[in-house]
DNA sequence: AATATTCTTTACTTATTAGTCAACTAAATG
DNA sequence: CATTTAGTTGACTAATAAGTAAAGAATATT
């Protein structure tokens, strides 16, 4: 009942947008109201405060991440280590598609965000936190495939640890250099920092 | 001549302090002046703008960094791919010390800011992309030295930014996590990494 | 059609922000 | 000792910030 609005959502999408290629503390509720097209009644009738549209930002770029870049990465039918590889070459092209799009290579939300805000509002810390969790949680299934498949035998947490902040590492190096050819440049050498992880090569 | 002070000084480690823990936008220039027992008149006599701080400060952390954590780790005396080794094993101490010292762990505060103002202010990008490239000559250096002494075959440029963005990467996830022992946890994966980069093991 | 509900509008408050300015003080120099 | 130079003081401005509140408009329900 009640009147209808797509209003929120319009919030969210100036959100999603700003707090990625600006910065929390850039982006004033003012300029999402502009953006949005909405009066800030509106905004403080959908959200309690400015850091509750951030945390809405962080779902709405999760699902958006999790389906044009990880989702389509790790499909099972694929080799284990090959998903890895297409995740980096997914996130490579998607920073990519970002920077023809705004201008800049934006970096990756939750690696800003955290650099951001995260020794200052726990509870953002922690969501953010969680999110990694669920992002590595894809990597750690594909190498328990390729460990099951003989192509690694060292220890799976640790793996997943040094591939993904490998990952956001270089998403990071894309955006300062605004290149994001730099994601894709690990890929030769992603096979061998998995496969061999915990090995001492001979010589 | 006139009068002399150390207020300049004492600014800039309020800024290094505050930049670092917080960030560039959640601390005012009140905050500094503050902190470093200054009035605000001081502070415009000495820097023309807050971004003029932060480029002070930007300068203070690398020296500071270089001289606790890089020099330190890049002692030519000790084998190659083992400087590389101690930079991350150093990084991890100095984040876990200032994790005693601030009650969080801070992160890189180059990452940090760029994370934060790099897609805003293009002097800033630059700024920290310089910084980043001195950085990565001493990284460059180790691994030009391990593959004189035949240890690896790969590219140099590619394997300093995948062993470079690693590093940032997993200075964040410690930062995420507040915990700084994940920085170390890729040590055992490191040499792989370095020295098996480009090469496709068989199987 | 009356009513309850949801959303919108607009003007407002209170606090904080970066930055300015002119008077003032301390030290070094001639 | 007078003057110049370097640094200090604290009140000030103008803009912007987050958040509020009350009245009004659109829609669904009875």
């Amino acid at each position: 009942m009640g009147r209808k609005s797509n209003a929120k959502e319009r919030i969210i999408a100036a959100a999603v947008r700003n707090f990625w290629d600006r910065s929390y503390g850039s982006v004033s509720v003012d300029n999402l109201c502009e953006e949005a097209g909405v009066n800030k009644g509106s905004v403080y009738h959908f959200f309690t405060s400015k850091s509750a549209i951030i945390f809405a930002s962080i779902d709405a770029w999760w699902k958006d991440l999790q389906g044009s870049v990880i989702e389509p990465a790790f499909d099972p039918e694929i080799a284990p280590v090959q998903r890895i590889e297409n995740l980096f070459r997914n996130m490579s092209d998607y920073q990519k598609q970002k920077q023809r799009d705004w201008g800049k290579v934006p970096g990756c939300p939750f690696c800003n965000l955290g650099s951001e805000l995260s020794t200052k509002d726990d509870d953002l810390r922690e969501k953010i936190d969680d999110i990694f969790d669920r992002y590595k949680v894809y990597l750690a299934s594909a190498l328990q495939d390729a460990r099951d498949a003989g192509e690694l035998s060292g220890d799976i947490k640790n793996i997943t640890d040094a591939v993904f902040g490998c990952l956001c590492g270089l998403i990071l190096q894309a955006k300062i250099q605004d290149d994001p050819a730099i994601i894709a440049n690990l890929i030769p050498n992603l096979r061998s920092l998995i496969t061999n992880s915990g090995n001492n090569p001979p010589g």
